[in-house]
RNA sequence: GCCCCUAUCGUCUAGAGGCCUAGGACACGAGCUUUUCAAGCUUGGAACACGGGUUCGAAUCCCGUUGGGGGCACCA
């Protein structure tokens, strides 16, 4: 190992696969991510899959394959390697059993054989007296000869650390500066479970330390498991990396983020159409600001901005109207051709996906809607009838806007419409003009029964635009359909 | 219950003792534009949780109170 490779910075991303990538994960992988880019770093991906009992089928792939369309390329982890893995801790269990094994032969830590109902019943029984409900340490008396028959008997055991009395650990997080917890408020934490496998404190250490971690960036939620880790590193000798704890994002009653109130799946803003530059954008702002007034960040402008000493300590409120906000000005920035493969798979996974649409004619419907809505998705819940006739018509235009004479006077519009040529927008307004001053009476009039007849709605672009996305024939049959079908 | 973290407009935040009659953005109101709806532009209202210190001077430092959040598992 030379020199720089001993300075290199070396951070991760190390969630548990339990469904999908949550959007505060996310913030956490996008710090770490800019992190390691801004100090030509290394990003890691580590899967933390202790915990047979969550494990989700699919999990990791899906994982990957998120991190990888908000842009956040790892590199070392599953699927690519590198040179400290495995990068899945449950293929890692002999070296964490390993490690657990010399914490007992130098007497801290120790086995323990007693059943979850002595434990339940041992916090059932300290319940109420006030104390915090720590374990009593009764496997950590047994002699030699009582692990030995233990064992050898079959009984299952955990191994436990040994946390010493009456001691203030302290420490220093790059967020929140000095932080003291006593000792004494820590359990002897179960370090290899019944079923062999590592608790998230024993695994996290021993990884951070194997594959050379030098800072720690992730949720607050682990700021009082710290004292753990730490006494670990000392058991062990290790240095002990950076350490950086994150605020939380929060939901709109400022408790944690989680699912119930709204989507906290990054797939799911990825499937309604929020842009990949949008959301991180959007979520790098949860938490942290340049210093200066600009908000409209890329990922590569954020690695060079972002800072983790201007971090702020407080929790953020996942606050999505600003999220649509941010996610408009990324639309902007975008050609209706760039956009068109979203909106494609969008259809793709919406009823209409077995139409067969020109990428020009949604570029055009792109073109239309684009500064009317939020997330690309926007466009099939406002505009519909892009991709199928009117199913009903709006009761207050029409109402408004459908006189007795109205009939009469489209009638008359669909016969100069059909006189034209493959008209363009200006066409449909010269023509559209030209009846109204025929009939002697305001554009307005036809207007608006116009746009009801062809959209069902009296909102959108403007009509012209429409008729010509919509194209002459289908233009004619609508407004056919529609004096048909209504009545008043 | 105990421990830890935290506290500026409704929300995201700027602010590192005087530049603060507290700035920006989202959202909201008004206007302009537009024979629709948006977008855009202009504009308005809106906050230093409270109480004590320290200091010539505090949103900024210290202490306490209150509020909020997190953690206290053989879950991460």
């Amino acid at each position: 190992m030379n020199l720089t490779e001993k300075n290199t910075i070396r951070v991760r991303f190390a969630p548990s696969p339990t469904g999908y990538l949550h959007v505060g994960g996310l913030r956490t992988a996008l710090y770490n991510y800019l992190f390691a880019r801004q100090n030509n770093g290394v990003f890691i991906l580590r899967i933390e899959d202790t915990d047979r009992t969550r494990y989700v089928e699919g999990a990791v792939d899906n994982l990957i394959n998120t991190l990888r369309w908000a842009g956040l390329d790892f590199d070392e982890g599953p699927q690519i390697g590198g040179n400290y893995g495995p990068y899945i801790q449950s293929e890692r269990l002999d070296i964490y059993r390993k490690y657990a094994t010399q914490l007992v032969q130098e007497g801290k830590a120790y086995y323990c054989f007693c059943t979850s109902e002595r434990l339940e019943k041992m916090r059932d029984d300290l319940e109420g007296s006030g104390a915090f409900a720590k374990y009593d340490k009764t496997c950590s008396k047994l002699s030699e000869s009582e692990v030995i028959k233990n064992i050898s008997d079959g009984n299952p055991y955990v191994i436990r650390m040994k946390v010493p009395e009456n001691r203030i650990i302290r420490f220093y997080d790059l967020i929140r500066n000095e932080v003291e917890i006593a000792s004494d408020l820590i359990d002897d934490q179960v370090l290899i479970k019944s079923d062999g496998y590592p608790t998230y404190h024993l695994a996290n250490v021993v990884d951070d330390h194997l594959m050379r971690i030098t800072h720690v960036i992730r949720g607050e939620e682990w700021l009082p498991s710290v004292p753990k880790h730490i006494l670990l590193y000392e058991y062990f000798g290790w240095e002990i990396p950076k350490l950086a704890h994150l605020p939380l994002l929060l939901n709109t009653d400022r408790s944690k983020l989680s699912k119930r109130q709204g989507d906290v799946a990054v797939e799911d803003y990825k499937a309604k159409g929020y842009l990949k530059e949008g959301l991180i954008n959007f979520i790098a702002f949860l938490g942290w600001n340049p210093g200066d007034e600009r908000e409209i960040f890329s990922l590569d402008e954020l690695v060079k901005e972002f800072s983790l000493e201007r971090v702020g300590k407080a929790g953020a409120i996942f606050n999505i109207e600003k999220l649509n906000w941010i996610n408009l000005q990324h639309i902007h920035q975008k050609s209706n051709e760039e956009l068109v493969p979203i909106l494609k798979e969008i259809l793709v996974n919406s009823k209409y996906n077995n139409l067969k649409l020109s990428d020009e004619y949604l570029a055009n419907v792109i073109g239309a809607m684009r500064v009317r809505i939020n997330y690309i998705a926007g466009i099939l819940e406002k505009s519909s009838y892009f991709f199928e006739r009117p199913q009903s018509y709006d009761d207050t235009v029409l109402k408004k806007h459908w006189k007795q004479e109205t009939p009469e006077h489209l009638s008359k519009l669909i016969n100069e419409f059909s006189l034209l040529q493959s008209p363009t927008k200006e066409d449909y307004e010269t023509a559209l003009k030209k009846t109204a001053e025929q009939l002697g009476i305001g554009a307005g009039k036809l207007i608006h029964p116009t746009r009801l007849s062809v959209s069902g709605v009296g909102e959108g672009p403007g009509l012209y635009d429409i008729l010509y996305i919509l194209g002459k024939e289908e233009v004619i049959t609508r407004i056919e359909i529609a004096i048909n079908k209504i009545k008043i």
